[in-house]
DNA sequence: ATGGTTATGTTATTATTTTCACAAAAAGTG
DNA sequence: CACTTTTTGTGAAAATAATAACATAACCAT
């Protein structure tokens, strides 16, 4: 399970080896990487290790090494599509942002929604119904969807995914999705991420025995 | 550190508390409330004992004290005033969801945005030039704030909400902020995310060590 | 009452993650 | 070429977190 932080952690070293190389570097080492991406430069080198990363003993890393490593760890030469389901304010938001996504060799092909109106192109991206979904699934082997419906659909609107062949989702309602345990499973609960920072900014009290956050 | 974890756990069961009175439910046990969050019983038992929250030896939790205890925790009584800055496709989608965010108590009273088209009020949500952000935040006693802007001005941002006094950043852009260790900051990396659950879905592969997600 | 059952609360155990520590390789230096 | 400096790579130690275990209180049925 713990694995995920691993491979969020490494996502986030590439975002950072990324801006380096924008701003002309060509090596980075665990302790300079290390104050960009947050993280004890030991860390970095562990999970380095872990994916069988190498660098040079005293020269750190040499960037485009490191990315090349990470993309293939990643799979990042292969586009990789995915669907949206739910075209209202985030669904809307993230077919809007599809170049970004682009960039990352990530691309939402399309978008389903039950709400007829939504069933327009948006940003170049179809929408379509919610009946074609298995289907446009099935003959486009997607695998991985994003959810951006309200709560009371999410349970029965990732069934429908999972039985159309999903293995992975990232879901924005505010709840915690049940499916069958090889498919995999993010939630993104908005709300709750804001109350934690409201909390720990705010209300972080010693009698409640919270040191630091 | 880890309290954060900890933190998001009660918010979770909360959630899950909330759905559960709607239905009409009256009491939980520690592995109902465990089916519904996803978390062994165990873990919910240890969560409330850490916050002092106590049950009944064999009746289980009554939910409508479960409620008030984690709304005392969390200030919910209290409505928070939060801020928006940057009010591009992400900021709309939130700004467009205040509504979602009230329920909870929280309130986005108003975005900030360079570009001068952009202000205006959007769903009753007045959006204001960033040239006064610095004295709305400190007459209005805000100490959290919402960032939806591009990467490259997002530290500059970041560095002028903590000027202006704010304690608590929930960040969008696809960077890790730095800011004076009181000030807490939770990076939301949607691509990072995306990529992830991609990886975990379809490339976790036995060559890489990696057994399961 | 009394004995059995149930679900909590907490202590003990196990597992995982992070940090520490240091040997070893590379690169510079005189 | 020896000697110093630097930074990696990794195994050992420490810290954290999750799980299991179980004693304890509450309830129920007889
Ligand atoms: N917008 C936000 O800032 C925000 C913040 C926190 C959480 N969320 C959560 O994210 C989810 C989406 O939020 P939103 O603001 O975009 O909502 P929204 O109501 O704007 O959009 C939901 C979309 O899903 C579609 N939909 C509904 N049922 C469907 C179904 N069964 N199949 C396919 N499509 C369906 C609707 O037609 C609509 O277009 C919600 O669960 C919300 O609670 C949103
Ligand atoms: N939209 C998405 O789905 C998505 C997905 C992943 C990451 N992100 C990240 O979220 C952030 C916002 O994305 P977006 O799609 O909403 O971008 P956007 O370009 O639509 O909106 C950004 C807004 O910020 C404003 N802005 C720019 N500089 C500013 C400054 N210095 N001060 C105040 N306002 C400023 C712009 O005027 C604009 O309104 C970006 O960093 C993006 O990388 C977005």
């Amino acid at each position: 399970m713990q694995i995920r932080n691993n491979i969020r952690r490494l996502l986030q070293y590439r975002m950072c080896l990324i801006r380096f190389r924008e701003l002309g570097f060509e090596r980075v080492y665990s302790y300079s990487l290390g104050r960009e991406a947050g993280v004890s430069p030991e860390q970095i080198r562990k999970d380095f290790s872990r994916f069988g990363i190498k660098g040079n003993k005293r020269g750190g890393y040499l960037i485009s090494e490191l990315l090349d490593s990470l993309n293939y760890i990643f799979g990042k030469n292969e586009l990789q599509d995915v669907i949206l389901i739910g075209v209202g304010n985030i669904g809307m938001a993230l077919a809007r942002y599809n170049c970004g996504f682009f960039k990352r060799r990530k691309y939402i092909v399309a978008g389903f929604d039950i709400d007829p109106s939504k069933i327009r192109k948006i940003n170049e991206i179809p929408v379509l119904p919610m009946e074609v979904m298995p289907r446009f699934v099935k003959e486009n082997g997607i695998t991985v969807g994003i959810m951006a419906v309200p709560a009371v659909s999410a349970q029965e609107v990732c069934n429908s995914l999972v039985n159309a062949g999903i293995k992975g989702i990232m879901n924005f309602a505010p709840i915690v999705l049940k499916a069958p345990k090889h498919v995999v499973i993010e939630n993104i609960n908005l709300c709750n991420v804001l109350e934690s920072v409201i909390y720990c900014a705010n209300y972080a009290r010693d009698d409640l025995g919270v040191l630091e956050c």
